[in-house]
RNA sequence: UGGGCCGUCGCCAAGCGGUAAGGCACCGGGUUUUGAUCCCGGCAUUCGCAGGUUCGAAUCCUGCCGGCCCAGCCA
């Protein structure tokens, strides 16, 4: 699943895994688990904990269970059931199991009703506000609820007509008594089930009360025999209370919490709630938008899955808050692109050019290799004729100093053609320029007609032969490096994220793509065809990233 | 100033008492029919700050300073 051929990076979660098994714990076993909730499509901040937990069992040749933290049907759905499978699988893993805390209700049941026998949790039947009121604050402890003495049997008795149905949401909730003067804010009786009228995705109508994410994910990792239960930072005050559940219930054994820090990328955000408001304002075309940090997302817009994997082992594993740069990605999916993907000629503006002295109904076949270094990628045959397009861009009448394209009077290489020279601008009434004609030198054709050196290569497309296309450039979501902790979040859109090109121009070895084939249009970028919007006389292309451009750097400064 | 956690180059990140790896970014230079790729070189006398321990400290101790998280019947 992962061609990683140097060591594994070492971070403290494996030293922690390393020193366990020198110590003989687990019996030598490592077995992860990665918990969704299926409330929202995963995104690379979860692709950062999948690589973790998948990488880390393989590594260890342990195993890892994927499991669906469903015990809050308000917000789940079968839909995220499904799209969180495909997402994992498509990133490069696949589960030793597929669990679902859900299907664990049942024994999470009897073991709430051991804790009431033990006296260690009571139903309470203050409402939300009272317990919020009661709970304390930062610095001053919570008050003991008035039903915190309930009997054992009276609270057994509600208990049971609470998962009967017999009351209304809100009406008692089941607590565990643990502290009220904690200065943890979690052991201050922390509630473990509440009662919710709604139907599970799973479980339908089967319950009325559902069990809280504390009480839940530490049972169903003992459970599961899970020997590192690694999650994100903001989980660390939750450790004690995991560590009292396990140390007060007679459970298989009992897991290790890990946290490590989520991770952040500049320019975007990293939040379900944030994400489903983009898609819910329409602010992006779904989850699925290329412009989006979720898998989907990704792999629509052509991003490869084994440079996510990259870029999730190069960014390392700490507890440290990090704001990773952008780049960091864009280089692993150039390093990966780079040697993988056939190179084609695509004009995205066209400029029309007429090579005056090129014979009129002549037409020749360039033979031209499919890669600069990997003749394994084979060759393909390139049209070229008398009209040509060429990139606008390409072309300017008054150029700076370094600027070496082609310019009036200048000569420039057509790439793996001719060099031709431009002769004449021709422009329409409002003085836009509409043509260039030129004239090309017969003798700068191939290896022997390379020894004229010039100093720019351009792209083009015979007119003739053009394959019409649809170009979508797409830029960072966010024009600020840290949206997520802007109040205003639609303000902060980049409203140059995506640009249409609707009339580009591409060689005729274009129509032999297959969709979601990743080709690199030489001097732009590398681009994707759209599984979506493609039709068979009309491809669109995703453009993934573009080529590190140092003319633009250059063009930036001055 | 209740509790938990974090602070090593612009952004990440190794380092675990013996004298600052690596990646990204950036800046040079070479190769090149992609201003791409590739190659070569540069890039922290210093580890949030201040004291202390030690022959020796980014690593140990103390005290400051700065940042993040927690008062859902969310996860």
């Amino acid at each position: 699943m992962n061609n990683r051929t140097e060591e594994p990076p070492k971070n403290f979660i494996r030293q922690i895994i390393d020193q366990d098994l020198a110590d003989g714990k687990n019996d030598g076993k490592v077995l992860t688990r990665f918990p969704p909730e299926p409330n929202g499509y995963l995104h690379i901040g979860h692709a950062k904990s999948i690589c973790l937990n998948f990488g880390i069992a393989s590594d260890y040749q342990g195993l890892c269970n994927l499991r669906f933290d469903d015990t809050n049907p308000d917000k789940e759905s079968q839909e995220y059931i499904d799209a969180i499978q495909e997402d994992i699988r498509w990133l490069g893993f696949e589960w030793s199991k597929l669990c679902y805390a859900s299907d664990y209700f049942e024994q999470l049941y009897d073991y709430a009703v051991s804790l009431i026998e033990s006296g260690k949790a009571f139903v309470c039947s203050l409402d939300s506000e009272e317990i919020r009121r009661q709970r304390g604050t930062l610095t001053e402890p919570g008050v003991e609820s008035p039903y915190r003495n309930r009997t054992v049997e009276e609270n057994l008795d509600l208990f049971l007509r609470m998962r009967e149905g017999e009351f209304q949401e809100g009406e008692h909730v089941l607590r565990a008594k643990i502290d009220m003067a904690s200065a943890n804010i979690n052991m201050r009786d922390p509630v473990l089930y509440r009662i919710k009228h709604t139907v599970h995705p799973r479980t339908l109508n089967q319950w009325c009360i559902y069990p809280m994410y504390d009480y839940t994910h530490c049972i169903s990792d003992a459970w599961e025999a899970i020997t590192h239960s690694l999650c994100t930072l903001e989980f660390e005050d939750h450790r004690p209370l995991y560590d009292w559940v396990l140390d007060t219930l007679e459970t298989p054994c009992h897991p290790q919490q890990i946290e490590f820090a989520r991770l952040a990328l500049d320019y975007t955000i990293t939040s379900k709630r944030k994400l489903n408001s983009l898609v819910q304002d329409k602010h992006v075309s779904g989850w699925d938008d290329p412009r989006m940090p979720t898998l989907s997302g990704m792999r629509r817009r052509g991003i490869p899955p084994e440079a996510i994997q990259d870029f999730c082992e190069r960014i390392g594993i700490t507890k440290k808050d990090a704001l990773i740069e952008m780049s960091v990605l864009e280089n692993c999916i150039r390093e990966f692109l780079d040697s993988r993907t056939a190179r084609m000629m695509c004009v995205l503006k066209p400029l029309k050019v007429v090579i005056e002295n090129y014979p009129e109904d002549e037409e020749e076949m360039l033979d031209v290799a499919n890669h600069p270094k990997d003749p394994d990628m084979g060759r393909r045959s390139v049209p070229f004729s008398r009209t040509l397009y060429i990139e606008r861009d390409d072309f300017m009448e008054d150029p700076p100093g370094k600027f070496f394209r082609l310019a009036p009077g200048r000569e420039v290489r057509l790439r793996y053609a001719y060099n031709i020279t431009c002769t004449d601008v021709v422009k329409n009434e409002a003085g836009e320029v509409t043509e260039l004609r030129c004239r090309y030198d017969p003798e700068s054709q191939g290896a022997t007609g390379r020894k004229k050196k010039v100093k720019g290569v351009i792209h083009w497309v015979s007119t003739k032969h053009a394959v019409d296309a649809e170009v979508r450039l797409y830029d960072r979501l966010f024009n600020i490096p840290d949206p997520g902790s802007s109040p205003e979040l639609a303000a902060s859109l980049n409203p140059d994220s995506l640009k249409v090109l609707k009339d580009c121009k591409i060689e005729p070895a274009a129509q032999m793509l297959a969709l979601e084939d990743r080709v690199q249009f030489e001097r732009q970028g590398y681009f994707c065809l759209d599984r979506v919007h493609t039709r068979k006389e009309y491809p669109v292309f995703n453009r993934i990233v573009t080529l590190r451009d140092s003319w633009q750097k250059l063009e930036r400064k001055v």
